[in-house]
DNA sequence: CCGAACACTACAATCGTTTGCAAAAAAAAG
DNA sequence: CTTTTTTTTGCAAACGATTGTAGTGTTCGG
């Protein structure tokens, strides 16, 4: 047992690497053959001798050799790579690591990997950089891009929709939009949310989430609505919440202990969102649901896992993720692709 | 308000796209020059003319034009590049998913992006493709290589190891290993798990997670040696639980309902593992942590956002993701560097 | 035994940048 | 107005794989 108090650094055996062909034309020398065969009976290309074929591809085995990606991509103009993009704009100290990039993230990278290409994740910061999105396109690094999120760079992203075909968005579908998207009704779920607490005889709402996201914009005015349609006593009212985890916290604190006593319902922007809500609840003596009933967004696998489960507005994420890159297969191999709105579904559990 | 029941498709606006400078001559026979001066000038060689270089950079941002990053790679043998790996080794169905997984790659994300570097992400699933690692390594594609994780796959490492530098492995460090580690003290871990448990009383501890993870195995044997070493009546026995969240819910159930009314304490693995079981916990009507206590493993965001809120033994992810990304710096600049073995610290909250 | 058909393999151009070196232009010195 | 020095630019050779085309060798019908 290790009982020292600090970290420990420890050195490891290294040694120099040994040698290798490094190249077609090294290991054709070493078959007695031309780099350009080589590269044929690596690629399994019927043009070249079985036997020849199959010398190579020992010789290959044995030296670990591979093609080098950079030159062979050069010279197809295919990368195998696409870029995974999330723009932090509206909130620039959201952190990459939101629970719900990472799931669609997660999913992205599976689907892909699947299909044998490669991701490349970047984190962009539209005020610090504002050549992001033309970054990533015209790098020549990546087959096409995949957006996690619109946050306020609507109008960039549609500017480089114009002149960038492979791209394609976690979002919301304006009508006459021009980059392809795939998301959830936002607006419908913002409804089934708020329209569920009302059916449940809550009558004072409040929506936790920051407005300028888009997505969670229109989620507020699908609640609106369902408020608005209600009719009668029925009322929402609205606080800014940040997404990332850190500053979340203390600001549903402060907002909660202004506004819980007068209110019966919560329906929070995300499932992150909610969890902290419902602490904090807890801490304040509010019982959930019986107090105050709280609907999340997203349906996360945590939401399963918690302590009372949460209701939440389901966004089917793997499938999401699967139409994304389906439809930038699509747009990549020069076919049309359209947008693609997922309806929402309301998973009642224990917090309302 | 949308209402109809069914996902909607949708076209949208899409036109071709205009003509560009695409290369170093378009933009060199615009600017008067050859696409050499045009490389110094975007690259604020000073060997070019104050003068040339604000015409050429000016047109260059005129046509969106930026140097193709293959063809730039290629030439300078270098790519701004690490890629990110995820051996699923020993655990096939493990998706790529998995919390920890995403909140350390976040935090690598974060990390690499902060020095101007790429990162590309895969996951390897060894049984299937014997080569993940070379594939990854030869792939010439990227500068180094980050490993979440060593999986089962311990010799396999430490084999590429020998011949490729620059390589960092999320795990432990054995006597005498060959590749550098960043990771947590598991045995530590596993024995502060499980000495909090006896010292707080619990004698009959239960282990859940999958052995064959060499980090998991590694928090047994720490738990296993709190337990020996307490001695008398306490107890310890071992449930298998995947990691992958789907099984994992089966199993603890199936698991608990064997065991829970023998024990009186849970080690879990990880905090997911944690989650999932005190929920089946309640489920079964025992309190936590009243009949049980529950130590967790990680001490993921979540953890702090659950109703009871999670003892836990906590890794430090961002500082772990930092020294990861310090260290493949450091290699790739041929400068050496050693393992870091942080001293994982026990948080204790309520379910405890 | 010759020419045609076929099966392989090698040559060489290409992808778009970068960079050592030489050349040209401009400036300074004599 | 030469020479010498300093700037500034262009030339051309990499980087390593791919692929159309030309070439070599073999086989086979006649």
């Amino acid at each position: 047992m290790n009982n020292s108090s600090e970290d420990m650094a420890i050195e490891a055996d290294r040694r120099p690497a040994k040698q290798k062909a490094r190249t077609l034309v090294d290991l054709g020398k070493l078959a007695g053959v031309s780099a350009a065969t080589v590269s044929r009976a690596l690629a399994d290309n019927p043009l070249v001798n079985d036997k020849t074929r199959e010398t190579i591809k020992a010789l290959a085995r044995e030296h670990g050799f591979r093609p080098n990606q950079m030159a062979s991509r050069l010279r197809t103009q295919k990368t195998g790579v696409v870029g995974v993009v999330i723009p932090l704009g509206h909130d620039r100290s959201q952190h990459i690591s939101d629970p719900f990039f990472m799931a669609l993230l997660g999913h992205l990278a599976d689907a892909l990997t699947e299909n044998g290409l490669s991701l490349m994740l970047s984190r962009a910061i539209p005020e610090e950089d504002p050549d992001w999105l033309e970054r990533i396109t015209g790098s020549g690094m990546v087959d096409g891009v995949l957006m996690i999120g619109q946050s306020d760079q609507y109008d960039t992203i549609e500017r480089t929709a114009e002149s960038y075909g492979p791209l394609v968005v976690w979002g919301t579908h304006h009508p006459g939009q021009r980059h392809i998207a795939v998301g959830s009704d936002n607006v419908l779920g913002g409804y089934m949310a708020a329209e569920h607490l009302l059916q449940t005889g809550r009558r004072s709402i409040a929506f936790l989430g920051d407005l300028r996201g888009i997505e969670i914009g229109e989620r507020f005015a699908g609640a609106r609505d369902a408020v608005a349609q209600f009719g009668g006593p029925a009322k929402l009212q609205h606080l800014a919440i940040h997404l990332s985890i850190d500053e979340m916290t203390g600001e549903i604190a402060a907002g909660l202990d202004e506004i819980a006593g007068g209110i019966d319902g919560i329906v929070a922007a995300s499932d992150a969102i909610a969890l902290a809500a419902i602490r904090q609840l807890a801490e304040r003596n509010y019982t959930v649901p019986k107090d105050i009933a709280v609907v999340g967004f997203d349906d996360l696998p945590m939401a399963r896992h918690t302590v009372p489960q949460l209701t939440t507005v389901r966004q089917d994420i793997q499938r999401g993720a699967l139409a994304m890159v389906e439809r930038l297969d699509a747009l990549s191999n020069g076919k049309p692709a359209s947008s693609f709105v997922m309806r929402p579904e309301l998973v009642v559990r224990s917090s309302t």
